[in-house]
DNA sequence: CTCGTTATCTTAACGGCGTCAAGATAATTT
DNA sequence: AAATTATCTTGACGCCGTTAAGATAACGAG
């Protein structure tokens, strides 16, 4: 909750620090009644304000959700840097690293995680959510190309243009549906039937390792991809 | 829309089907509105009905939305079945077959996809939803099963217990994760900006080949995975 | 065939939602 | 100190899902 004016201000008519305290409230209501739960009005009520107060700071809810998409991408993109960081030792572990922050943290607050794939309408043309979901693309291109021996791109590479990455873009496709879909599946509660009656994160547990191996092991031997697959 | 009632009956005070009315334009405004723009009150007025109408065949909106995503898990799976059909060639392509109708079913109306997947609340419990999730995910096990070269289980196997597909759940997980993901990327245009200025269509055609040919290699490769997996 | 019973649908209302227009109040600039 | 601008409230609008009460049709039993 987090009283975030700058001091106290909380009975005065001007709230000081609406924005970040409508956020905090949105990510609150996120957390604890998930996407479907979540209302505008809800928001306000919790920041202490009134239902119109919002409009100002983010037009309407769209923009609100655009926001906390735009941190919950950047979330997702401090979180795999992160386990990359913890998990230097071998290139097949990096992957799965990575793997297993994005799976966790769609797991760990899948409304949020739902925002952030636009599940309910907001604006994906919106620069600073385009620079986040770019800087998350960026590390898994990276190290996708890691995992395969190559170099990664120049880091001053910021905007991958399409061109830059299209020689491992099939490997890069893969990579982010296999985790992503998992990701997906596993909030969606479509893979529940496998778990006589363990949560989620039980299966996440239980068939994580297996799967990223798997995908690991099917990027690194795709070195060779162009043959094998015309092989057969 | 089809004046589904058998006989007339439309300015007369009992509709005489109103299910099958409801449900024809729940799918109606689902393709034309997407999920966002799904309303009960609407399909009540292009079934010519009052709003309070549906409660006595679906209950809510919940029930609604039940039936409409177990139609649409049985459709995914007849289409996945009719793919497999017109490529029976040779075991690679048959899997690529239902991937690519997995994600073109997903791609012609991303409403009704979201709602099996239970983007809105919805009874994943409901007997007649279980049945057509688990008759798909059969599809999905027997074709990866055949892929590797393996006997698929027994067709009275109807409900796949855990314990039948072990051995294979990774690859299973693998295989659907991969092609759910990039079916959800898909619509929610997580990619669109891989296309300049593309269909989401055009962006199917340019990477699924190369995708699920990727895929295909790499669950055939995965023959000898139970070392590679368990060495972690 | 008639009559009660049951299934189906309508009307009217409730509270909650997102949004907008008008006005009040505080902060900031001049 | 006054004027301007930013911020928030109030009150209203139309739409939503759901419910209760009553109207109407279909149906089965006598």
């Amino acid at each position: 909750m987090a009283d975030a004016p700058v001091r106290t201000a909380r009975e005065h008519y001007h709230h000081g620090s609406l924005r970040e305290a409508m956020i905090a409230a949105a990510e609150e209501v996120l957390a604890e009644r998930g996407l479907g739960g979540f209302t505008l009005r809800e928001c306000a009520r919790r920041a202490g304000v009134s239902p119109a107060a919002p409009a100002h700071h983010f037009g309407n809810l769209t923009g609100l959700l655009t926001a906390i998409a735009t941190l919950g991408f950047d979330d997702l993109a401090t979180a795999m840097e992160a386990a990359v960081a913890a998990a230097q030792a071998e290139r097949r572990s990096r992957l799965a690293a990575i793997a297993r922050a994005y799976v966790e943290t769609a797991l760990a607050n899948p409304g949020r995680f739902r925002v952030v794939f636009g599940q309910r309408e907001m604006d994906r043309q919106d620069p600073a959510f385009r620079a986040a979901a770019t800087r998350a693309f960026s590390i898994l291109v990276r190290e996708v190309r890691l995992s395969r021996g190559l170099a990664p791109p120049s880091s001053q590479q910021e905007k991958p243009a399409p061109e830059v990455l299209a020689p491992d873009l099939p490997e890069v496709l893969l990579a982010w549906s296999a985790v992503h879909g998992f990701a997906t599946l596993l909030i969606d509660g479509a893979l529940d039937f496998l778990a006589a009656n363990g949560s989620r994160e039980t299966l996440l547990e239980a068939h994580a390792a297996r799967l990223f191996a798997l995908l690991a092991s099917a990027l690194s031997a795709g070195e060779g991809l162009a043959k094998t697959a015309a092989r057969d």
